[in-house]
DNA sequence: CTTCTGACA
DNA sequence: TGTCAGCA
């Protein structure tokens, strides 16, 4: 499916992110520096924001809007990504489990 | 485009 | 504390 690797490679500048979800380019400036995410560089130092950066930027949005500030805001944002990691984690390993032992 | 600095709520 | 504006 066309959508399933090209999500880290979609590029915007930092002015065309801030823009996309509603917030100002020294923002964003700040998140990375608060460590809430870490966008790409060019060769030439300026950033580039992928689809995936692009969705943590909106629920950094939903998360200060709930009164969180930035070091909640990175919390849970590291929480979230445990959890994904640890979900397919928990996928594969029941997916072996049932192909060796197909039924018990 | 970058970093930095200062004002405001 | 987070946002925004201006400067180099």
């Amino acid at each position: 499916m066309g959508q399933t690797d090209d999500r880290g490679r979609g590029v915007y500048a930092i002015s065309v992110a801030a823009e996309l979800v509603g917030t100002g380019q020294q923002n964003l400036r700040l998140y990375e520096r608060k460590g809430l995410l870490e966008p790409g560089r060019t060769l030439g130092g300026t950033r580039q924001y992928s689809e995936n950066d692009l969705v943590t930027l909106r629920r950094i949005g939903e998360l200060l809007e709930l009164g969180l500030n930035l070091a909640g805001v990175r919390m849970v944002l590291v929480l979230e990504a445990d959890n994904r990691r640890l979900e397919a984690e928990l996928r594969s390993a029941n997916a072996t489990r049932d192909t060796a032992r197909p039924r018990s």
